[in-house]
RNA sequence: GGAGGGAUGUCCGAGUGGCCAAAGGAGGCGGGCUGUAAACUCGCUCGCGUAUGCGUACGGGGGUUCGAAUCCCUCUCCCUCCA
């Protein structure tokens, strides 16, 4: 069974929730060029691989002749989402909103098609709303439908409070595809509440309700958690492509079907082939392939060469830096120099501990001293080598 | 408005006057094993040029004491219950 890469299932593939495919078919099918709506905030503009599941799958449907809008919350991002009960929820001044809505599309155009792809700002249309208007809006929503939601009954009935302004915000949310008037709603599985009201909302206003469709969430590189900053388990779209590449490579095999299918457009019939090589070699296939994508063949090929290099033959990479001194020093100086180690105690622990190797000897005294006349490369850690040398 | 509970190192969490730079766990770092995977295993995990030493540190400030994370006062913040 062979994937075609034309078939609304392979624009689908791994979706977690569709609402509903059949009316998503139908408007396929009516030819029509359909514009895709996808909300983001602007208090975290930096992405990585897990934003990327979403902006692959509105990637294909570009290749397919529809349009993506992105959605900046300038204005709910005032708001807060209810899940996740942050402390305090940071004010962003228009200049800051500006500038990460800037570096947002930056990367964003890394993976959809620029000529395929507008970027609005909701502050736009909700920031000038009247309290007359506002009340307005209220008025056509009830209250029970929101609340009906999981999380929010969950906390009546522990009886922790809810905020006001929480349960304004899907409503708020809800306006914008009033507005908008988008075919296709996408985003993360946590989001489907706030999709289901703002279905409801446009029915409402006498509006084709959006198709939902939402994507499971990537785990990050532990393995377990979702991928995410806060959590320090993620690959920026901003790596550079080593790091991405050998980040990629420290990725646990669990997961890396899941990769496959929701960062690649490998057919399935592939994956499988794939998947049943041994998992070093199916890794490299997923590395390559997803620096390949997001900073190009050349790139890629080269982070491959540097990992196969460094990692694997155990060569000494030659981009080092070379750190010269005019007389003595000792090892603990001369590392805690490159910068790279935040306390002397730190570069102690890690000579000590055996992490330090002088032209390929440990050598675990931090008080080694390093005589004129002395040339060589010092490794520190597990990925870190320069050079050095005592005139 | 009233009653009560809480704030400890990156995080979780023990500790109720000296033996506390503070148990334990998680995470992180380094070694071994390996496929820079997992699992396993061993060591380290505030800073200071080398220290039975000094400095910082248990929400903020003040006090009691020879001595405070631990007691008292006060401030800030969080939570629960009643209204």
């Amino acid at each position: 069974m062979k994937d075609n890469l034309n078939s609304i299932d392979f624009l689908l593939r791994c979706a977690d929730t569709v609402v509903s495919k059949d009316e998503l078919q139908k408007r396929i099918s009516s030819k029509k060029k359909l514009n895709l709506k996808l909300g983001v905030d602007p208090t975290a503009p930096e992405l990585h691989l897990g934003h990327m599941v979403i902006l692959k799958v509105l990637r294909r449907f570009q290749d397919h002749g529809h349009n993506v809008q992105i959605v900046i919350g300038g204005f709910t991002a005032l708001v807060g989402d209810p899940s996740g009960k942050k402390t305090t929820r940071p004010v962003l001044s228009a200049v800051e909103i500006e500038k990460n809505t800037k570096r947002y599309k930056e990367q964003a155009l890394l993976i959809l098609d620029s000529r395929k792809t507008d970027f609005l700002n909701n502050n736009d249309w909700l920031g000038n709303l009247s309290a007359a208007e506002i009340l307005g809006i209220c008025q056509a929503r009830s209250l029970n439908r929101i609340i009906e939601r999981d999380d929010f009954r969950g906390r009546l009935n522990r009886g922790e409070s809810i905020r006001v302004h929480e349960v304004l915000y899907p409503i708020f949310q809800a306006h914008d595809s009033v507005v908008m008037c988008p075919d296709v709603e996408m985003g993360g599985t946590d989001q489907i509440p706030n999709f289901m009201t703002t279905r409801q909302a446009m029915k409402e206003s006498g509006q084709d309700p959006e198709i939902v469709i939402t994507m499971p969430l990537l785990v990050g590189l532990d393995g377990k958690k979702k991928m995410s900053k806060s959590y320090e388990n993620h690959i920026s779209l901003e790596e550079n492509a080593k790091d991405m590449y050998g980040k990629l490579m420290s990725l646990p095999d669990a997961p890396m079907k899941d990769y496959f299918h929701l960062l690649t457009d490998i057919e399935e019939l592939k994956i499988s082939e794939i998947l049943s090589m041994h998992p070093m070699d199916s890794k490299k296939i997923l590395a390559f392939e997803i620096t390949s994508f997001l900073k190009g063949e050349e790139s890629a090929l080269s982070a491959r060469s540097h990992f196969e290099n460094t990692i694997q033959k155990k060569t000494i990479p030659d981009d080092r830096k070379t750190f010269t001194y005019s007389s003595d020093v000792n090892l603990l100086d001369v590392i805690h120099k490159t910068g790279n180690f935040s306390s002397k105690n730190e570069v102690k622990r890690l000579i000590s501990g055996g992490g330090v190797k002088v032209d390929g000897d440990t050598i675990n005294d931090w008080q080694f001293i390093f005589k004129p006349k002395f040339k060589g490369t010092v490794k520190a850690g597990k990925r870190f080598w320069f050079d050095l040398e005592v005139l």
